[in-house]
DNA sequence: TATTATAATGATAATCATTACAACATAAAG
DNA sequence: CTTTATGTTGTAATGATTATCATTATAATA
């Protein structure tokens, strides 16, 4: 119910919607001091987890353990992911019909959006002995 | 080409299959020590990282950045999860055709497996206040 | 079998994103 | 203008994972 908004999530969001992209909260964190805001790491990561909570921003977590951060929007991307090199390639269909996320509603759950992600060895990696 | 199993990989293996489920690095070290192997933790994580590579087992990083693994199965499960308590629920479809792993292929890509998760609010955290 | 090269291992230190904490600031309410 | 709750900051703590390096096991070769 509280849609207050703090100064400092209204800052997350305006930089959110000017990268149309992801990036991850130390980034963030750079790009709004350089704009001259003067607000710290703790406070981009509370705002972020508001912004979660709320259905505005979704999180995506990288396969080294780092979150990246980007506004839920209908025209979203899945990717295939190597397990090698940790490169991922953008895949621009979403088989996910409106039929299964009412599915999911049924089942109590309010749906914000979802993932969905390919892994394995991209052409480089198959090629080449691992370590 | 090298198929070469080793010792640890070997272990490690087992008890993956013996658990039907996933686990995370440490409580998989713990578990191999009480079986009275004596291997270290570093090599643990060596060796989920060379299954890992040879596409026999996967890897769910959960929202906290710890890595999950698991045994790469056919009948695999999609989940929602709680953005506010982080709890998931289990699904029983996948609408990921063969048809579109083949596509993926196509762009030379050898997948292994893929993930596929919703992400809302439960029954319970849509009715209470944040934080 | 002895020798040598290569890979695996274990203990521990380093890394790095994230979170906890405590002091301070701000705003809302009475 | 106090009181009270909430937001914010910098810093220390946390905790999973990775790097390092000396040691040991394994494989290849003579």
């Amino acid at each position: 119910m509280s849609v207050r908004r703090t100064n400092s999530q209204k800052q997350i969001l305006s930089l959110l919607k000017q990268l149309q992209g992801e990036i991850n909260a130390q980034d963030l964190y750079v790009k709004l001091r350089e704009r001259g805001e003067t607000l710290g790491l703790a406070t981009v990561y509370r705002g972020l987890k508001a912004l979660k909570l709320e259905g505005t921003i979704q999180e995506r977590v990288s396969p080294t353990g780092e979150s990246f951060y980007s506004l839920i929007s209908k025209d979203h991307q899945h990717h295939l992911n190597c397990v090698g090199c940790g490169r991922s390639l953008s895949l621009d269909i979403c088989p996910i019909e409106q039929q299964l996320i009412e599915l999911c509603q049924a089942k109590n759950f309010q749906i914000f959006y979802h993932t969905l992600e390919f892994f394995g060895l991209c052409h480089a990696c198959q090629n080449q002995q691992p370590n």
